[in-house]
DNA sequence: GTAATTAATTGGATCGTTCCAAATCTGTCA
DNA sequence: TGACAGATTTGGAACGATCCAATTAATTAC
C-alpha cells in the first residue's frame, strides 16, 4: 500500500532545523524566531504533513482533546439536537467528539465505554441507557475522567447530572390544563420503569390533587416514547368508559403520536381534546395545531452540558455538581388554549 | 485524581513474565500457555488495565480501528438514521465512530476531517455539506484513506459514493400521481442547486412531460428540506393563480410541513390535496395521513455505506465504485391512493 | 574585552505498545 | 546422554511526538 508518513524528523530534516524546533512550531510556541517559524511552516505544508495525535498524546501531561458523546435514542429529535448542542460548545473550544447511539442497550453502551476508555477521552457526556447502574459508569470517574450524566440521571454513580425539572413542568402543564376548565387529563406515553416518566407522572398527579380533582392510575397509559407510542396510548385512552379530554404526554413524540391518534379517531386535537407535549422539539412550532409543550431546548441543554464538562476538565476537578435546569410551559394550539400567544413560565 | 495508569509493564511485573508475553495475551496469540493466560488475564483485571490504543497505534501496521463519520445535519431525522444504521455495522465490526455533523457548514466540515486525520481514522463515511469541493477530500484519498460519500455526490472527487436514484424515485412517484387524475403537480421544498434537489425536479420534469403534460417552472417551490421549509413552499403554492391539486415534495419533512400547511389552510391532505415525500423516515407509517413516499431506506442505506467502506479498508483497495440505490414507491394514505395497501416498485 | 543576560536551538530520554530475533524450556528419540 | 524439534518466553529496538536540561548565538552591561 501507499505511505510512509511524513514525521516531524522528516520535516526537520527538510528545513534544516532539530526535530524539537519542529515541535515548538507546532505548539505555536513563543520561543522561536519569526523565520525559522516560517520556514518550518512553509515546509509542513509542502510535505503534506498530518500531526499524529496518537504519538503526542503518549507523554502523560498531554489530554486527548477527544470527548465522547453517548446518547440512548439519536433517531429520537430530541436526542439528535441535544448532541448538536454539545457539538456547537466542542467544537469551538477545539475538542473533537466521538458521538454514539446506545440504542438503549446497556451492553452496547458498556462497549462504547471501554473502547472510550481505551482511546483515552477526556471527558464524557452521556444520556444513559434504560438500567444503566453505577458500576458502568464508576470505572472512568475511577480513573478521574469527569462525566456529565444528562436527561436521566444514574443513581449511586458519582458523577455530574444535567436533568430538567420533570416534576415542576408537568405540573404547570397540568394546572394549565385545569385552567381551561378540563377535569379528566390522563398523562399518556412513556416506559412507566424510569425516573424521569416516575418524576413527570408526580407532578401530574400532584397538580391534579392540588386542584380538588381525582389522579386514577387508570389515567396513566404508558408506552413507548415515540409517535408509534402516543398512537397506541391514546387509542387506549378514548377506550376507557370515561374517557378524558385532555393529556400530558411523556415526550413531544409520543404528542404528535397522540394528534395523529385522535384525527384517526375524527377528533381534531386542539379543539375536541386538549394536547400537551414535554421537550419542544423544532417541530413542535410548526407543526399544525402548533404544540403546547414543556420546553426543555435540547439544544441548550446540549450546549450547557458541555460547558459543564469543559469545566470540569479545564478545572481538573471533579466534584460532582446537580444541576437541575428549569422548564417553561409554552402555549401553543394543541391545548385550545388560543392562538400562538402566552407563555406562562414554570 | 489518580493518574499513573496502569501499562503491560506493571501488569508483567505483577504477573511475573514479560511485558512481551503480556502484549501476546492482549492480541489473544494462540502462541501463549493457556496457564499463563489465565493468570496474566486475571492480573489485568485485578489491577483494572485500560488498553491504550493510541501506543499501540504508533508502530505503522497497525490500524486505528477508528472510522469517520461526517453528516450534514443530524436534525433531520433521515440522516440520524443513516447515522444509526452505520453504527450497526461498524459496532459489531469492532470499530468504533466518530460521529461528526457538519451543519452544511464546509468550514467546519474541513476542521473536521482535518480532525479526524489527526485521529488517524482508517476510513470516512460522508454525507457531504452542501458545496463541498473535490479538493477538500483529495488529501484524505492521497494518503491511501477509504472515502464513501453517501447521499450526496462530490463532483470529481476520486471517492466511492453511495446515492439513491433520485431520478428513478421522483418520476414514479409523478407517474403515480398522474394516474390518481392530477394534472397540476407542484414540486414542493428543497434547497434549489444541489445535484440532488436538480435530480428530483428532472424526474418530476420528464414524468409530466412523458405524460403530456406541462412541467412549468413555476410549479418548482424551493425552500429549506424542512418541515418549515414545507409550509412556506405549499403557502406559495397555494397562492398561483392557478394552485396545484398535488405534489411531490423534496423530503419526507417537507411533506410533513406541507400536510401541516394544508391543513392550515383549511385543506385535508389526502383528500383535498395529494401529497408524496421522498426518503420514508419512520414517522411516514405512522403519520396521519400517512405519507405515501418513495422509500429510500435510510438505515439499510447507511448499513450499505459502512459495509461498502470496510470492504475497502479490509481488501485495502480504493477503487472507487459508485452505487446508486433502487428506491420504491410505498403508497400510503396522503396521495389518496386509498388504504395502506399497494405498493409499486420502481 | 570579558562577564552576564537573553534569545533560539537542540540532543537525548520518555510515553505504552508491538514485533523480531534470539533464548529458554520442555519432551522425544537414537 | 546428546541432538533436535516444538512450544513458550523474552529483551530490546522501533513508532512519532514532547519536554527537560544543556548548548550555542546574539545582545547588553560594566
Amino acid at each position: 500500500m501507499s505511505r510512509n508518513r511524513v514525521t516531524v524528523v522528516d520535516i526537520a530534516r527538510a528545513a534544516g532545523v532539530s526535530k524539537s524546533t519542529v515541535s515548538l512550531v507546532l505548539q505555536a510556541s513563543p520561543l522561536v524566531n519569526e523565520t525559522t517559524r516560517a520556514k518550518v511552516n512553509a515546509v509542513i505544508r509542502e510535505l503534506g504533513y498530518v500531526y499524529n495525535r496518537g504519538a503526542a498524546n503518549l507523554r502523560q501531561s498531554a489530554s486527548s482533546r477527544i470527548i465522547g458523546i453517548i446518547v440512548n435514542d439519536l433517531t429520537n429529535s430530541f436526542f439528535a439536537e441535544l448532541a448538536v448542542g454539545m457539538d456547537m460548545v466542542m467544537q469551538s473550544a477545539g475538542y473533537v467528539q466521538f458521538l454514539s447511539n446506545s440504542a438503549e442497550s446497556v451492553d452496547h453502551q458498556r462497549e462504547v465505554v471501554a473502547s472510550m476508555r481505551e482511546h483515552g477521552i477526556s471527558g464524557l457526556i452521556i444520556s444513559p441507557a434504560r438500567g444503566t447502574e453505577a458500576a458502568d459508569l464508576k470505572p472512568l470517574a475511577a480513573s478521574g475522567i469527569p462525566v456529565v450524566s444528562v436527561v436521566r440521571n444514574v443513581v449511586g454513580a458519582k458523577v455530574s447530572s444535567l436533568v430538567s425539572d420533570n416534576y415542576a413542568g408537568a405540573k404547570a402543564a397540568v394546572a394549565h390544563l385545569v385552567s381551561l376548565g378540563h377535569s379528566r387529563i390522563a398523562f399518556l406515553g412513556g416506559i412507566a420503569n424510569t425516573t424521569v416518566f416516575a418524576e413527570r407522572v408526580q407532578g401530574w398527579r400532584d397538580a391534579l390533587t392540588e386542584a380538588g380533582l381525582e389522579a386514577p392510575d387508570m389515567l396513566v397509559i404508558g408506552s413507548t416514547a415515540s409517535r408509534a407510542g402516543g398512537v397506541a396510548a391514546i387509542q387506549r385512552a378514548l377506550s376507557l368508559p370515561a374517557p378524558p379530554t385532555a393529556a400530558l404526554c411523556f415526550n413531544d413524540a409520543a404528542a404528535f403520536g397522540v394528534c395523529d391518534g385522535l384525527r384517526a379517531a375524527g377528533k381534531e386535537p386542539g379543539r375536541d381534546f386538549a394536547v400537551v407535549g414535554f421537550d419542544d422539539v423544532i417541530e413542535a412550532e410548526t407543526a399544525v395545531p402548533a404544540l403546547t409543550t414543556v420546553s426543555v431546548d435540547p439544544q441548550g441543554m446540549g450546549r450547557r452540558a458541555a460547558q459543564l464538562l469543559l469545566k470540569q476538565i479545564n478545572t481538573g476537578k471533579v466534584e460532582p455538581e446537580a444541576i437541575v435546569g428549569s422548564v417553561r410551559l409554552v402555549v401553543r394550539q394543541s391545548c385550545g388554549a388560543g392562538e400562538k400567544a402566552g407563555r406562562t413560565s414554570a
